[in-house]
DNA sequence: CTGAAAGCGCTTACAG
DNA sequence: CTGAAAGCGCTTACAG
């Protein structure tokens, strides 16, 4: 009240009409795309409009249309680069199709079943879950509501919510023929949550890779997609009587944490004394401190199959899960020992391809 | 139609009402905390919305309440580490009041106008722009429609806007001083945005301590707070025929790269060769392989302080603007020569007071 | 404490 | 092409 400037509520298309000497109606035509306005009232609305400082109200909107434009994204990990990396693209792209990002954090892999309430108060036309899921009810809530949702980076055993996801096996098995071919003779794996399915598909392909050379020993230690967690991962690995020749590591984001570790406090040199490689080809995978030996997850692929999914799910309104794996590359870079054969260079990078 | 579930459109207040045979005011009034509703028509209530599965809709709860309980959160950099941790410690805090974020990303540092009309169209109850900021025509309208602003990272000239900050002059004037007490004879600046404030303001500060000191030649290279042209920064700088044996990095995000491209392409020993400091104390200035030598930016203090900004400024519905700048803190690693005196320990810290 | 009613700012059949 | 009117799902004076 006293000093301050007063208040001003916003401007409604009512005053707007007023101001233009026409109906409501048409100024709620005059913003509707395809609407049926003749040009000389549409300029005149639009005119009015700018006068008044006029934007129409996106929430009165959405209650009419039931369309609120809104996706909300769920997303943990935020310290792997790999997920503000996916964020940005997400951002991009929705924003391209005018739809607006609704963020929620901190539900680490662990079902998103807290939020979930919050996000269906907004009505939202739908769901993105990175790197975390919802329990059957609710997904089954979702379906039934004919809200979209798309599990990126993570897929579930029931196959029933829609997913997107790097070929996380067949990436992990190339990582497996990777080291095989480099001569190494013991292996180890460092573990990201051990439930997720990230985790046990990679695991799965390293497995299955190891055991066609007839090799079943694998230490295994967990760190839980966590930098601190994989740090001790790393030293009790590294503190092993006999310690793995060659470690994968479920991502990038824990490799390099991996590589601290053996060089920093095990005195190791990587490559030379181990070898280790990972997953994502997330930025510092690409810093020459680490050269991180890597299967890609194509960010800007993973997103794009996203928004496809979830853009055509929303205009048809027919929900039902489709499961999109996209192919990741092998990036040979300095962190483990090369094989004899099948690098090849490829548009400024060298890949593996057995 | 054929074969997919059919849609089933949300519960509504109405016909929780039915069921539970009273009026829809009463439903309304059991999901209002603090309404006049016995126990016992509460009570019946929750039952019945509990059976039917209803969730109040946000979206008719705004439309005449005329609070979203969305803040518009703008954000560049996300590559960055230090925003990624910004942003998850700001959903914490915001969930935390019962709010939500509505997260914009893309608009680097330049005006984020382009976005406000989205923003505004969401009729959010606040709006925080990281390492972006708006124009003051849009401030004031932000101001006049009674919308707090908080600018996070930056200030604007003319101090319209509230804003959030390290004390940037103070810490590149220590940054200044840390590396004169080093013995260290000549210098350089690898910048950031050069029109930012975060960028100028510790510059100045950098060059406060360096004229103190007498010395007024500064080699300034521009980064532009990206990786990319930091590294081509510093590879002029580090080309000069005389190039300085320390080097301040606008930010740490730079620093690591300029650390990279010193080590791995101009062969040199950091700290030995060639010292190097930066700021925000991020992710990677604490990794072993980079140990940087920075001011720290106190992420949770910051978010405090902005959430604190908006909630007040939100419940009194009084806008003004309001500037609080952090102290930071220089905390002692391995990328820099020591200086013989002014380095503590503190709870497992080394930091630098002279 | 409770219900009937007005109204938030829009979109969209409907009739002309 | 245009306007009057209904209605989206809530909150909140108002009267009882």
């Amino acid at each position: 009240m006293d000093g301050g400037v007063t208040k001003r509520s916003p401007v409604t298309s009512s005053q707007v009409a007023d101001h233009a000497g026409v109906s409501q109606s048409a100024v709620s035509r005059a913003f509707t795309p395809g609407a049926s306005i003749s040009p000389k009232t549409r300029a005149r609305v639009l005119a009015s409009a700018k006068a008044l400082g006029y934007r129409p109200n996106a929430i009165a909107r959405t209650l009419i249309t039931n369309r609120s434009r809104i996706i909300a994204v769920v997303m943990a990990y935020l310290e792997n680069l790999f997920y503000p990396d996916v964020l940005e693209e997400l951002g991009r792209r929705l924003a391209a199709e005018n739809y607006h990002v609704l963020l929620f954090t901190g539900f680490k892999d662990r079902d998103s079943d807290p939020v979930f309430d919050q996000i269906m108060q907004y009505r939202v036309d739908g769901i993105i879950l990175a790197s975390t899921s919802l329990s059957s009810e609710l997904s089954e809530e979702c379906m039934v509501a004919g809200i979209p949702v798309v599990l990126f980076n993570r897929t579930t055993e029931r196959d029933e919510t829609s997913s997107v996801t790097t070929q996380n096996r067949e990436g992990g098995k190339l990582l497996g023929q990777f080291l095989l071919a480099g001569g190494h003779r013991s292996y180890g794996y460092i573990a990201g949550l051990e439930n997720s399915s990230t985790n046990r598909d990679r695991l799965t392909g390293f497995r299955e890779a190891l055991s066609a050379a007839g090799i079943v020993d694998l230490e295994i230690r967990t760190g839980n997609f966590s930098r601190v967690d994989a740090e001790a991962a790393a030293r009790e690995m590294l503190s092993l009587p006999n310690r793995p020749e060659a470690i994968f590591v479920a991502n990038d984001h824990m490799a390099v944490a991996v590589m601290d570790v053996a060089r920093y406090e095990y005195g190791l040199s990587i490559s030379r004394d181990l070898s280790i490689v990972g997953f994502d080809n997330v930025g510092p995978a690409r810093w020459p401190s680490y050269g991180i030996t890597t299967v890609t997850q194509p960010i800007r692929q993973m997103v794009e199959a996203t928004v496809d999914i979830l853009m055509d799910q929303i205009a048809s309104g027919e929900i039902e899960a489709i499961h999109k794996a996209i192919p990741g590359e092998l990036i040979v870079r300095e962190s483990a020992r090369l094989p004899a054969t099948g690098i090849i260079e490829t548009n400024g990078y060298r890949v593996y391809r057995p």
